[in-house]
DNA sequence: TTGTATGCGTTATCAA
DNA sequence: TTGATAACGCATACAA
């Protein structure tokens, strides 16, 4: 695990190692052989500068830590893609960090990544936090750090999230439009910012059609698998002809309980979930869906959280970009429509 | 960003660092009542201690890194989670690189990590990769190195795969039996070690049962999504009376084109493919597949490589683990069988 | 039991 | 134009 540092250049080359280090900075205050010298060795010797030790002396490490709640979810794993692609381009790494919907191992993480002197961080709650007293403790500390996805108005930082209220008012519009009127709504937990802008787009499109909105048509669930399946024969006994979903898993697993039940989609009740591109491309022919741009949000959010870093500045503006969603409507097999909203 | 360090703590209590440090530590030769004035002070200001002056110390940063050629993609991020899950509780952070399926990218990705002072890397190469000298490099600079899924053979670290040809051979057997002759295989590209692995458990089986093996049968894709149709009608002018494809894109994507020809599923072909669980879960009813244990993998590959770094030694053992394959059988609706391999 | 000095790799400051 | 020295935060060999 040898490699070469700027004393073992000095030392071979008979030069200090300041004159080595600013040789190798392309500093003008140097004599121009000696610079050519140093570069050559340098280059033969496969020198590369310890981002360690620039570390400590800078005291920043040129990576931004990214804390999602779940990689192994299509929404995050786009979104990381983005984020990826971006912060390489402009010469930052990416950490990873997993809250597993735990609170306790938000926390953890959030000051594990402070400690790591991340210059920037990207964060989605994990489901189950709401205190957010570790997110103020960064914050005072001056660790910028953008929120997506996941977010809360109790933090006055940028955040970067999908247009939800248009995404289920487009969604529901469509419902109500294939004429349909008993919508039931399955949702995620009922404090994330998230369900709370659907639920508003859902009952904004009822609204408009003047259709009464009917809280038993509306049910929350966790991110489990098991929970999902009696909550959808909740939702059945209320005899609904329609099934709006809040999240790609949530519209698979209803997806599956209704065809376990032999309910037939789009006869007996219609189909359309909240899911992203990757997912929306393996649906079943007759579900309809509204694309999250994950990837877009990701981009957004980093490019956000560059700035602040870059300006050193606290945040010149908190407020929320909202990523537009695509309503993508299918009839059969095939898209038939595709439009923005 | 002020963090309390060792000398504040030191300053403030009159002591000197290497007693705080000592304190800190727990080392035996102090006073009791100094280690528990230290502790406590510590952490009444919450000091953490600082992962890049232990890094630079210790030449080593307690992270690991992980190449991917892609995070959006269900098998890798599965993989993801179940490194991450267990690096975590070694103490240990992940951080994540993708190389994007291209061979440069990939280079300056190993060098960037090894710059970094990963104690270890995790890789799956790119498909343009042929070239290893980056990784003999690495290998002759000391870093440990453990390769899953996209290995070869070419390079002496430890392994750990899934057993493709298991798996092949059990999901062309099947086909077999449920009496089907004519098996394409649409894999993914051929210098790729799992491709011919799984080639040769298609071959294998085909033999089992004297099926002349007819290379006219068989056709290799890239990644790209465009690839795919146009081969399916390659694949479907030579009259196929089933579909073996090496991975979840290539399923999809088939299917999807198959959809798209009206050729009906499973009466004038079958349908089988290579996947994990999470797209599993999503396929057409009729679909059957092999399950690639994603998140297994990746979990024997942290396993492995945390045991080299530990233990400092090169590798014990280089050889390759096979992971077991699952072959989920679904006749409609219902997976109706599951076995092992 | 505690303190002093040194080094990890780099750059900035000051001196030559 | 170049060199010596200090500093970033920490651990440790050595001195007291």
């Amino acid at each position: 695990m040898d490699s070469v540092t700027i004393k073992d250049i000095a030392r071979a080359l008979n030069l200090s190692t300041s004159t080595v280090s600013r040789a190798l900075r392309g500093s003008y205050e140097i004599n121009l052989e000696t610079k050519r010298l140093v570069l050559e060795y340098a280059e033969r010797m496969h020198y590369r500068p310890n981002p360690i030790a620039l570390s400590l002396k800078e005291n920043r490490s040129r990576a931004i830590g990214v804390i999602v709640p779940q990689i192994a979810n299509n929404f995050f794993s786009q979104a990381i893609n983005g984020i990826e692609a971006i912060a390489y381009n402009r010469g930052y790494h990416v950490i990873i960090f997993q809250s597993h919907e735990s609170y306790e191992r938000e926390v953890v993480t959030v000051q594990q990544s402070f400690a790591r002197k991340v210059d920037g961080l990207l964060i989605s709650l994990a489901s189950e936090t709401s205190d957010l007293s570790h997110l103020r403790e960064i914050q005072q500390k001056g660790l910028p750090f953008v929120m997506f996805d996941r977010t809360s108005e109790e933090i006055d930082t940028p955040k970067v999230v999908a247009d939800n209220f248009a995404g289920a008012f487009a969604a529901t519009e469509h419902l109500i439009q294939q004429g349909r009127r008993r919508i039931a709504h399955m949702t995620i937990p009922s404090w994330l910012s998230i369900t709370q802008e659907r639920l508003a787009g859902y009952r904004a499109a009822l609204e408009k059609y003047d259709i009464p909105f009917d809280e038993n048509l509306v049910r929350y669930s966790g991110f489990e698998q098991y929970e999902i399946s009696p909550l959808v024969d909740d939702l059945l006994a209320q005899s609904p002809d329609a099934f709006f979903t809040a999240s790609d898993r949530l519209a698979l697993g209803c997806l599956a309980a209704l065809r376990k039940r032999n309910v037939s989609i789009p006869e007996e009740v219609s189909l359309i979930g909240f899911t992203n591109l990757t997912v929306a491309d393996l649906l079943s022919p007759s579900m309809s869906t509204v694309v999250q741009p994950a990837q877009e949000i990701g981009q957004v959010a980093v490019e956000r959280l560059l700035e602040m870093i870059e300006r050193k500045q606290k945040a010149s503006w908190t407020g929320t970009v909202k990523i537009p969603t695509r309503l993508i409507v299918r009839e059969s097999t095939q898209p038939v429509l595709i439009k923005g909203i």
